[in-house]
RNA sequence: GGAGGGAUACCCGAGUGGCCAAAGGGGGCGGACUGUAAAUCCGCUGGCGACGCCUUCGGAGGUUCGAAUCCUCCUCCCUCCA
């Protein structure tokens, strides 16, 4: 295999779309020819600092970029952020001031060089170039486009036919993010799907300024842990990469079966070859599903944490889902003198108290529905009562646990 | 500016004077099974030391023995016309 087609299949990997790819080709042969890198764009919302795993398919192919030699620019669009927000239908966004989008690049940086390399990685902001920008340069910028092209985005043309109000503003962000590569000279844009037209009119803008337009890469919207919505915080169906191993281990092990190829294919940095193994021993079930899930969620964890949290987080799984032991760490709990008087508490009482229940009704309907065990006991009479000798561990359906003090 | 329709629990959505803490579905949570997967089955899904009481049906008043349901005003949303 030569090189040029080493690169093409890597960055293949897991790509939804690459437009055109024949240019992608002409791009790296004359990459390989001159030695200059390519310059490889992602835009970043400075507006949610919070990164999941869903961000990180983005990442990942970027990294897989900059394996190859070649240079990432992350643009943090703090001028588009300042104005308002496209998509949103009815609320406007609160604008973000200096130091916030300054806090939230920090944050972004923290967590982004987890998995790109500090190295090979450049952090622009967009107000850069677009605050400076008069009127006379916004008009000769919007001439390069029409409405009629505009309405074809397909979120445009839904709420046009809807008659829903589309407001001129909005016409100016894909435009503002074209505009970003024209001022980079961006040789390829990365996006999730949903950046497809915008990643397109960087495209139209470039050859309207005279430059050679980029190549627009989309990455699939990952599933979330539901396996049916796109991963959000919003839905709760996520998997952030600043949490503790344990919980992502866990996390990752509730995946339904039908995504565990999809996640080593987007989120982790499995080989390509890795990961022809990995399909079809999977399809030709020589592994058991459960087997590589575990591998699955050992190796992310790895990737954010290191391999020793990696098998500490494999062990504690084990240990509490498989053997339906005790984890290692149980939280202690101090019951406050006054809510036992008589020395003994009112088990609902104390699962509210231990943040184990919402509230005593709720507290009741677990204890009498069979979740509730203390000391490994089940208990099922919600009027239970029980002295709270330290040490006590009660613990409420599978993965919820508490320790006495 | 004119005419009409609507707002019900996390979401969708029934209910149009008492039997309504409010059908049904989704989601969620528990239990069984198991591989913290899927599928399936069962239960729960406002609060309160509770077979009773309290607060909920956009908001504020009113009618009534009794209101999610009827009346008045207000807020917001939608459709049609201009």
């Amino acid at each position: 295999m030569s090189e040029l087609e080493r690169q093409l299949a890597i960055i293949r990997r897991g790509a939804v779309e690459i437009i055109p790819e024949e240019e992608l080709a002409e791009k790296l042969r004359r990459c390989l020819a001159t030695g200059r890198p390519l310059r490889v764009k992602l835009g970043l919302d400075p507006t949610a600092p919070d990164i999941h795993l869903g961000h990180t398919v983005v990442l990942q192919k970027l990294r897989q970029f900059q394996d190859l030699g070649h240079e990432v620019i992350l643009v943090l669009g703090d001028f588009t952020a300042r104005i308002g927000d496209p998509s949103g239908k009815s609320e406007t966004r609160k604008q973000l001031t200096e130091q916030e989008v300054a806090a939230n690049a920090r944050t972004y940086e923290a967590q982004v060089f987890k998995i790109l390399d500090p190295q090979r990685t450049r952090v622009r902001f967009n107000s850069e170039w677009l605050a400076p920008l008069d009127f006379a340069a916004v008009l000769e910028l919007s001439s390069k486009y029409t409405v009629a092209r505009m309405l074809e985005r397909d979120d445009f043309a839904k709420r046009f036919r809807r008659g829903l109000p589309i407001s001129i503003h909005e016409f100016f962000y894909p435009l503002m993010q074209g505009y970003d590569s024209v001022a980079l000279r961006a040789d390829v844009e990365l996006g999730g799907t949903d950046q497809k037209f915008n990643l397109l009119m960087g495209r139209t803008l470039q050859k309207e300024y005279g430059q050679e337009p980029q190549i627009a890469l989309t990455m699939p919207l990952l599933e979330g842990l539901d396996g049916v919505h796109k991963m959000s915080k919003s839905l709760g169906n996520y998997v952030g990469i600043t949490e503790p191993p344990e919980e992502m281990y866990g996390k990752l092990m509730s995946l339904p079966d039908e995504l565990m190829i999809r996640y080593f294919e987007l989120v982790t940095p499995v080989s390509l070859g890795e990961l022809g193994r990995i399909k079809t021993d999977y399809a030709a079930g020589k592994v058991h599903p459960r087997d590589l899930k575990m591998r699955l969620a050992r190796t992310v964890v790895e990737n954010f944490h290191g391999p020793e949290a990696a098998v500490v987080a494999e062990a504690e799984f084990r240990k509490v889902f498989q053997q339906r032991a005790l984890p290692t760490d149980v939280p202690v709990v101090a019951v406050p003198e006054d809510a036992c008087p008589s020395g003994r508490i009112w088990l609902p009482k104390l699962l509210v108290l231990a943040g184990l229940a919402p509230s005593t009704s709720a507290a009741r309907r677990l204890i009498g529905q069979g979740a509730v065990k203390i000391n490994g006991q089940r208990v099922n009479d919600p009027e239970t009562e029980m002295v709270p000798q330290p040490g006590t561990v009660v613990q409420v359906g599978r993965r919820k646990f508490v320790r006495l003090s």
